[in-house]
DNA sequence: CCTGTTGGGAAACGGTTGTTTTAAACGTGA
DNA sequence: TCACGTTTAAAACAACCGTTTCCCAACAGG
């Protein structure tokens, strides 16, 4: 018990600290003396920070990935061969990305995490990520191209990655823009709340008819 | 001569410098050694390290600003209190996006930037970018309202704000998704490229079906 | 020539960082 | 009981941080 608590301890204090300020602006001391227990202990335990802050996201993308390879299968499964319709596939991302972090701690979290890792220098993590969990994208990739066979291969690649970026933007700049609206609107918007309204817009994106004039503008 | 070279090389070097590492990630010897200058100059010149860092964001933005301001004009002059159509607001703010940083820098940097802004924790540049530069938005949302009357407006809020995520995100973490793209495709894309491949999905995106069952997914 | 201002150069300031070390406790299983 | 892994406490480490201070060079107007 004594061992399993420091350790999950020092986890849930660091992804929220990380979540809140960013891993360069979160000290080892932040932690530690927030999650009451020794500044040693994080060094003793995960080795240094940059593990402690690989270990935060592993906690996060361990199970959803391996809950999305599953979901993957179920859909593989059900349509025998036949391409998945894309608002399938889009609607059994989200799920499971809302699913797994409900287990623990809120949405807003790792969708920070995940902006984070993308936009904070920090190099190691890009590199840490794409590396441990990059097969699912690829495979999700593949299910996209299947079901989208009118798109070429680069644009979808880039349209996959626009929509992306309008999520994780979106939910990880949360609070800033909810400040904005309650204050312009007066109104207060859940996360399911925030994704209802995203799907139509994503999946239009997605549907967008192709860009003119491939060749004038390019270079 | 003297006085202006300093400033400027370390405005030209930190802006470069925050838009790779981010501002807690850059010291202020990482700036004065690259840029040749003496430790003390930063302090001398801009007061603080925060300072240095709105004065960076400000000598994109001023412009910016301006000039969006007086592109704007026209456009109201032109259509004579007709709304001015959709696309027409969204080119006009591409092109001048893609003007100002022409003159001096890429467009990534700025970009990046603005990402930073979003993301980093650094309370005190949301706030001052907020305040600074709040009314050019506040502008353009209005004119955005009269050319989409049919969409509620929060609907409009968050779905500029969508649009803002997929073009920030995309083009602030432009480096790591053109290495993808280039070992997957072996397509080297150029920022107006991608620009060209935005424009539909952005249109399409703003012109999305309203979402579903309002009242089953809120709370 | 003197004086006051301005900018640059170098060093030092106090403080915080990640990490390591030492030591002493604690609980558990052999 | 002994040994082992875990945890805490406290201290020190070297490195780096933003900021400040002191001193000199250049140059201005009197």
């Amino acid at each position: 018990m004594a061992q399993t608590d420091t350790v999950t301890r020092i986890l849930n204090t660091a992804e929220v600290l990380f979540a809140e300020r960013g891993f360069a602006e979160t000290s080892l001391r932040n932690i530690t003396s927030k999650a009451k227990v020794n500044l040693a202990a994080v060094n003793y335990h995960f080795g240094s920070k940059k593990a402690l802050i690989q270990a935060v996201f592993a906690r996060y993308l361990d199970p959803f990935t391996e809950r999305f390879h599953a979901t993957l299968d179920e859909l593989e499964a059900h349509y025998e061969g036949q391409p998945i319709p894309l608002e399938v596939l889009l609607e059994s991302m989200a799920r499971t990305v809302l699913e797994v972090p409900a287990e623990r701690n809120s949405l807003k979290v790792f969708m920070r995490l995940l902006g984070l890792a993308y936009t904070q220098a920090q190099g190691h993590l890009r590199g840490y990520i794409q590396q441990q969990y990059g097969s699912v994208f690829t495979r999700f990739a593949g299910l996209v191209r299947e079901a989208t066979p009118e798109l070429p291969d680069s644009e979808r690649f880039w349209r996959l990655h626009f929509m992306l970026g309008t999520v994780i933007f979106t939910l990880s700049g949360l609070d800033a823009l909810r400040d904005i609206a309650e204050q312009d609107y007066g109104e207060h918007v859940s996360v399911r709340e925030l994704i209802r309204r995203l799907r139509p817009v994503v999946v239009a994106g997605m549907n967008a008819p192709l860009p003119q004039d491939p060749q004038a503008l390019a270079g």
